[in-house]
RNA sequence: GCACGCUUAGCUCAGUUGGUAGAGCAGCGCUUUUACACAGCGAAGGUCGGGGGUUCAAAUCCCUCAGCGUGCACCA
């Protein structure tokens, strides 16, 4: 017996040893697993975000999987368990840019995307490494050689393959709807990802004309003049759908329209409402059916719209109070219940307070019918069928109803999102006409750089002449703009031969080492900083210029300048098409650039904003010419898409999709899916959806939904309440093997677990206690060939009748119950009473009942690790390698039915 | 409002196709010449939320009421 099993058991020393030995045996990938395998089981993880470390939710999920794997992986099977990660776009962008700000005080629009990318790519790298170590320490034994990310190169792949054949069906489209707008992030959200929050507020009842009209919200009620009420109400029958009413409002007299409609609710209020189209879904739908017009009240930041009058300008939430005072001044407040609640929609990614917008998005229809084995079906039918006909089956099953429920409610999904961190939005629109193309094969990306810093005096008019050399600040602007330009292949520079403009190039030059072309066309006009017609700018600039004595002072008009820009741009454009080229001029030949581009009108190219020092602007030229106009320039959608749209190509993304590869074939569709039940609709529901459309098949074929883990008083961990668990901590403490124990013990599928710590202590000692009925068995002198007695051979079958059952409880997924026969046969039956009744046989003198016996307890012992092995996979195999039957690592052996 | 769960010992929860009510923790009593004090042994503790029904038999199936929780919708 070797030495170790005098001591108590002490994890500490053990853990990271085992976990490196099976890491480097290979058999995490089911490509180097011992002996022929025909079956196969896959499963992927749920990828962790990576913002976050781990939680005891992780660790439950990665135990309860990881059990799975364990135990077909030892039943023979090809066993794979892929790792990943997942970008959690939104919520990773929200953090970083918290960070930026609480920091820096900075905004994202303040570094731009590129840097903004780079230091979110920073932020992930680190927080990944750290999950998935955590990750490792509850034991999972995932493939990592087949380790994928959200935002990786192959996953990239599938992300445009899918939004490419989704959009050539028909079933992705851009269109102009009501969407979750959320004015801090300054994006969309989608339904799913919105929290309600129970608050108490005011609730004031307004009068409008005859009517009495119900809000929480004065502040948006500026534009309405439509009253609905129920077509049934007997109260306002005297009213006529389509009449017009004069009522006196908030702002003056408006003209009132009576619309009929059974969205009118009898019952709450007076049963009359005003509607306000533009900033709430119900409204927008009413709208919609009767075709009525609507405007927008509130900006993208939340701040009121010159519609408000007196309030435009003001921010929604702190200009209530006064519009109330406005009304009750006038008369028309008729009463205020103060103790009103209704719930607040929020963005649950760490965003705020919901405004709905009316914006042009991009949607995947969900009610849309195509054509699928020659029959028409929806997306929608599409997700209900698959687990109505049983080819996915969810369990625990309830939670099919709930799926079901879900599906009847949904709309189309909404999956674009206004934040840069993500797949970006593969469709590209013509500068010139607007028209679109998808996925189109870029030839080569131009960027405008405008020079370094010009010194502007206090009316915004540059100091000096313009060809005079770059400031310490404005080479500092380059010299960042250089090094971003350096990754990007710059294949040539084309440059304004004046003096900050060459500067400007040979820095750019240094650092990409692209040769430069200097060309006096692209030389300054900037007429923004003059007041009137382009015409009337012009002049004074020129007279400007001339006060300063500036070699470009000649005469010229303006529509000479923008004539001998536009045609140097394009000789550049024909000759150098398949090059990234930088093109570095002043301010004003960038917007005059600009406006013949994109086919501005004078008044838009003249709002661009001030083009600042070092700022780029890019487009991109494209192998075809635009089927409309000709045009080659097109640019990409700033937009990225939802992060769940990635996710939900998961199950085959990872193994490979689109490539055809042996992957795909072998393990599509996985064994099984163990998500936590909250992300039923995100992620299992969208996954169905995804795979049934692109792939005509299912990812999987059992989902395992699992409760979520909560604390001792059964509330949800979150940091407001502080009552977080580190897993890292309670493995430290109590080991690997004692968590595992203590989240699958007693945790039938889709309940919620109470985390108490008195329950890992108590798997500690259950892991000290196999400990020593080791120490036991292996004291005694045992003979592997001794026959068994027929008493033994008894023992031997009850055994062999646990092993069934658990086997058993494994194969209808009842973790809980065979983990928990597996803690009583060991402790009470093994250690209790078969060691008990055995002492005294083992210092007896019947020869043939102490060999039978001394070889049972080995048989017993081997075999009951074997079964605790996908439960306790640290100490166990720990044990094995002292246990004189070991051959290989027991992640291997075969299970003992 | 609609839907889905839950209610079993002081606490946390098991209880698979209906067949004599189970575990852990806490508490109580006993045991330190033991494989194991990171222990063992023992006793106590429950008309299985209330009521009704089906059945030879119900914690389990059905109906109903109550309390709690969750999801979805509404929230003018």
């Amino acid at each position: 017996m070797p030495e170790k099993f005098k001591k108590p058991y002490d994890h500490t020393a053990v853990e990271g040893e085992i976990y490196k030995k099976w890491e480097e045996s290979g058999y995490f990938n089911p490509d180097n697993l011992p002996g022929e395998r025909k079956e196969s089981f896959s499963m992927v993880l749920p990828p962790p975000n990576v913002t976050g470390t781990l939680h005891l939710g992780h660790a439950y999920e990665d135990a309860l999987q990881d059990a799975f794997v364990r135990f077909e992986r030892m039943r023979g099977k090809k066993a794979l368990w892929v790792p990943g990660a997942d970008s959690a776009a939104i919520a990773t962008q929200a953090k970083v840019e918290n960070e930026l700000y609480k920091k820096e005080k900075k905004t994202r629009y303040d570094i731009g995307r590129d840097e903004l990318l780079a230091r979110i790519e920073a932020f992930t790298q680190e927080s990944r490494d750290t999950i998935l170590n955590q990750v490792r320490r509850v034991g999972s034994s995932l493939d990592w050689s087949r380790f994928a990310y959200t935002m990786d190169g192959e996953r990239y792949e599938a992300v445009i393959e899918a939004f490419v054949r989704m959009f050539n069906a028909g079933l992705i489209y851009r269109g102009d709807r009501i969407v979750n707008w959320d004015p801090k992030l300054q994006t969309t959200v989608s339904d799913d990802e919105i929290e309600y929050i129970e608050e108490t507020t005011p609730f004031y009842y307004f009068k409008y004309g005859p009517f009495t009209i119900g809000t929480v919200r004065p502040e948006t009620k500026f534009g309405d003049k439509y009253v609905v009420m129920h077509p049934n109400d007997e109260r306002y029958k005297e009213y006529t759908h389509g009449q017009k009413i004069e009522v006196e409002w908030i702002n003056g007299p408006i003209t009132a329209t009576v619309i009929k409609d059974e969205a009118g609710n009898m019952e709450f209020g007076s049963g009359v409402m005003t509607i306000t189209p533009a900033h709430s879904s119900v409204d927008f739908d009413i709208a919609q059916r009767h075709g009525l017009d609507y405007e927008q009240i509130i900006d993208d930041r939340g701040i009121l719209l010159p519609i408000a009058g007196e309030f435009a300008g003001q921010h929604i939430k702190k200009v209530r109070a006064a519009i109330v005072e406005k009304l009750k001044a006038k008369g028309l407040v008729e009463k205020i219940d103060e103790k009103y609640t209704h719930n607040v929609a929020t963005n649950s990614r760490g965003g705020g307070v919901i405004e709905p917008q009316i914006k042009r998005q991009w949607f995947v229809a969900v009610n849309k019918e195509f054509e699928r084995d020659g029959t028409k079906i929806t997306l929608k039918k599409l997700m209900r069928d698959t687990v109505e006909s049983g080819k996915v089956e969810i369990l625990p099953e309830h939670f099919e109803k709930i799926y079901y429920h879900w599906i009847d409610n949904l709309r189309d999904w909404c999956i674009s999102r206004q934040i840069w961190f993500g797949h970006r939005i593969p469709v590209w629109y013509c500068l010139n006409c607007k028209n679109l193309r998808v996925n189109p094969k870029v030839k080569a990306r131009w960027y405008l750089v405008r020079h370094g810093q010009t010194e502007l005096n206090a009316k915004g008019v540059m100091q000096g002449r313009s060809d005079s050399s770059l400031t310490s600040e404005g080479r500092k602007y380059v010299e960042k703009v250089a090094q971003s330009l350096a990754k990007k292949d710059i294949g040539l520079i084309v440059s304004s031969n004046l003096g900050r403009c060459k500067q400007t190039s040979e820095i750019i030059s240094a650092a990409t080492g692209a040769e430069i072309i200097y060309d006096e066309a692209l030389q300054e006009r900037d007429f923004r900083s003059f007041e009137g017609t382009p015409y009337e700018a012009f002049t004074a600039l020129m007279k400007e210029k001339r006060k300063y004595n500036s070699p470009l002072a000649d005469e010229e008009t303006y529509e000479e300048i923008e004539k001998r820009a536009w045609k140097a741009f394009n000789e550049y454009l024909q000759k150098y098409s398949d090059k990234n080229v930088v093109m570095v001029s002043h301010g004003g030949t960038m917007r005059v650039l600009l406006r013949a581009i994109r086919n501005l009108s004078y008044e838009e190219a003249f709002a661009i904003p001030h083009i600042q020092n070092g700022e780029i602007v890019s487009f991109d030229i494209l192998e075809k010419s635009c089927e409309n106009c000709g045009n080659i320039l097109f640019e990409q959608d700033p937009d990225t898409l939802d992060t769940w749209f990635s996710s939900a190509l998961w199950p085959f993304s990872t193994l490979g999709w689109p490539k055809e590869t042996p992957d795909l074939r072998t393990y599509l569709p996985n064994t099984l899916m163990a998500p936590g039940y909250e992300i039923l609709f995100f992620w299992v529901a969208r996954m169905i959806l995804a795979s049934g459309f692109l792939l005509n098949s299912i990812p999987f074929k059992t989902v395992f939904l699992h409760g979520i883990v909560r604390d001792k008083e059964g509330r949800k961990f979150s940091k407001s309440l502080g009552n977080g668990i580190d897993p890292i901590h309670v493995i430290e403490k109590y080991g690997a093997d004692a968590l595992r124990m203590s989240l699958l013990v007693g945790a039938a599928a889709g309940s919620d677990i109470k985390f108490d710590e008195a329950r890992v202590k108590g798997y500690k000692l259950f892991a000290n206690k196999l400990w020593n009925v080791t120490r036991f068995v292996l004291e005694q002198p045992y003979d592997l060939q001794a026959t068994l007695t027929e008493n033994d051979k008894k023992l031997w079958d009850e055994f062999e009748t646990l092993a069934k059952d658990v086997t058993k409880d494994f194969q209808e997924y009842r973790l809980y119950l065979a983990a928990e026969k597996l803690y009583h046969y060991l402790w009470d039956r093994l250690a209790a009473e078969i060691l008990e009744e055995s002492k005294p046989i083992l210092k007896g003198n019947d020869a043939r009942a102490k060999a039978s016996r001394a070889r049972l307890l080995v048989m017993l012992l081997s075999n009951t690790l074997k079964l605790l092995h996908p439960f306790m996979p640290f100490i166990t195999e720990e044990i094995w390698s002292s246990m004189p039957e070991k051959k290989e690592l027991l992640m291997i052996e075969s299970w003992p039915v």
